[in-house]
DNA sequence: AATTAAGTTCCAAATAATGGAATAGCGATA
DNA sequence: TATCGCTATTCCATTATTTGGAACTTAATT
């Protein structure tokens, strides 16, 4: 009874780790941090069973507890993450295209993938002010709403594709979000066509994107490009005219994959 | 030969949870992707049982596994990190004195935190090229050999700071690294008693800093600020003058810290 | 002081992890 | 194409860990 929408994708219930990823899954997304009372009436598990989880969790580092007897995510967790991002060859290879990208337009430009039934950004570059680090990357947001996330889904065979969208449960984040797996569907198919994916404030009111699906020769990574801007200066017209730039930076990461990848495999 | 002196700080060995982090680490520090067999060697695990905790991991999206049969850290690990960053109090309460001592000084500017025997850095405000995410923040760092380091390190009570120096295994970044515990547990003194600590090229040549202790009320978070930058500009004398907009910084952060979470504790 | 709530520890029973061995997959070589 | 050699995967009886109800401690409240 802990489904809230977009969470956890996957969890086959991997034993034992899969319950502590539960329990990880729970502190992380809260908005505060927890006590044990709380974590108990949201992990449903007996006292003592739950006590044990969470020392184990802290002990690890991956949860940290206050004086308070107060939950909250553990830093060990941006030590994994740092070294998970510093040599992830995909975003290596993707970072100078997406800069001159940005140089190009002017505009935010974004990288992601999907993973689940989640667009995980791996990059972005900002024009104006320096970038507030972690603000977008590493954040997880729904596949339905993004422009990489549907550029994403475009890409998938018919079969997974059905699948995962039939697994989504649809969030009305704005008036334009979809909230119907046939009308979402139908746009995947008509970005399949043509290529490109807008975000049409779906997501977040007053913000469009346009977006290109970008892909691994091995199909480790699916994801796309963006670029994402406020709707008063990013127009619909600019936006089907940065189609195209858009789908040639990603072309050029795609390329660099399978110079960097591609004679080994 | 990835172990890097400052490998594993803790591991109580806690059952089941112990032993998947440490294969967690083995692949995230490892320079690139390893193969079941790498890690075979490496964990000195069983064949049988080390598949499975692999595809645990796996499953949970702790770790990848690309079409060559290597294994990658997570991306999943990038969302938890980004939660664990964007809501930490600690990181959000220093966030305008760092960015009003980078203002000062025009140099790059950090926060970071004990964690063990490690730093793990927090935050950072760096004035020219916008920021490079991930660059620093989260990585885990030495603490006998970097600024903040030892400036928490000084806060610590004498058995506690014993234990830890004790437990401390040194690797000669530099020519001016600390290899011995005795020299190191001098500077500490001294650093205890000016208040204030230098990091003369010790984790990286040509790198010098100063730093400041900060710490909040429940001794959650013992850490540092500092203020970097290229030794050519920054000479022995200018850190000394800087010393004080350090400590100055620090003693904002902490009657912040004061002002936020005091009045409830 | 009495009462309630919050957190911690304990231990027999249930469950999951272990690890040795057999099996399957895949390139390279003959 | 058959065979070798290496790598990865699956299997299952044994072993170790987790489970969860209950008792216990501690702190807050009336």
């Amino acid at each position: 009874m802990n489904s809230n929408g977009d969470g956890p994708a996957q969890s086959r219930e991997t034993g034992t780790l899969g319950k502590l990823m539960v329990l990880l899954d729970l502190v992380t997304h809260a908005d505060a941090p927890l006590r044990f009372t709380d974590i108990l009436a949201l992990a449903g598990q007996p006292r003592g069973t739950l006590h044990r989880q969470l020392s184990h969790l802290v002990e690890e580092g991956l949860l940290e507890l206050d004086g308070d007897g107060r939950y909250a995510p553990g830093l060990r967790l941006l030590d994994f993450a740092a070294r998970s991002w510093a040599r992830n060859e995909f975003r290596l290879i993707a970072e100078p295209h997406l800069a001159d990208l940005q140089q190009a337009t002017g505009e935010t430009v974004h990288l992601g993938v999907l993973r689940g039934q989640s667009i995980i950004y791996l990059d972005k570059v900002e024009g104006r002010q320096p970038v507030r680090m972690y603000s977008q990357i590493g954040n997880a947001s729904p596949c339905y709403c993004t422009g990489v996330g549907k550029a994403a889904l475009s890409l998938l065979p018919a079969e997974s594709l059905g699948d995962l969208i039939a697994g989504l449960s649809f969030t009305s984040f704005t008036a334009s979000t979809h909230v119907s797996a046939e009308t979402l569907l139908e746009e995947i198919r008509e970005i399949a066509d043509q290529g490109f994916a807008f975000d049409r404030e779906e997501h977040e009111a007053g913000i469009r994107c346009v977006a290109a699906p970008v892909w691994s020769e091995d199909r480790t990574f699916i994801g796309g490009v963006s670029i994402t801007g406020p709707a008063y200066r990013l127009s619909m017209e600019l936006l089907r005219q940065w189609a195209v730039p858009v789908q040639l930076a990603a072309g050029r990461i795609m390329e660099g994959m399978r110079v960097r990848l591609g004679p080994r495999r």
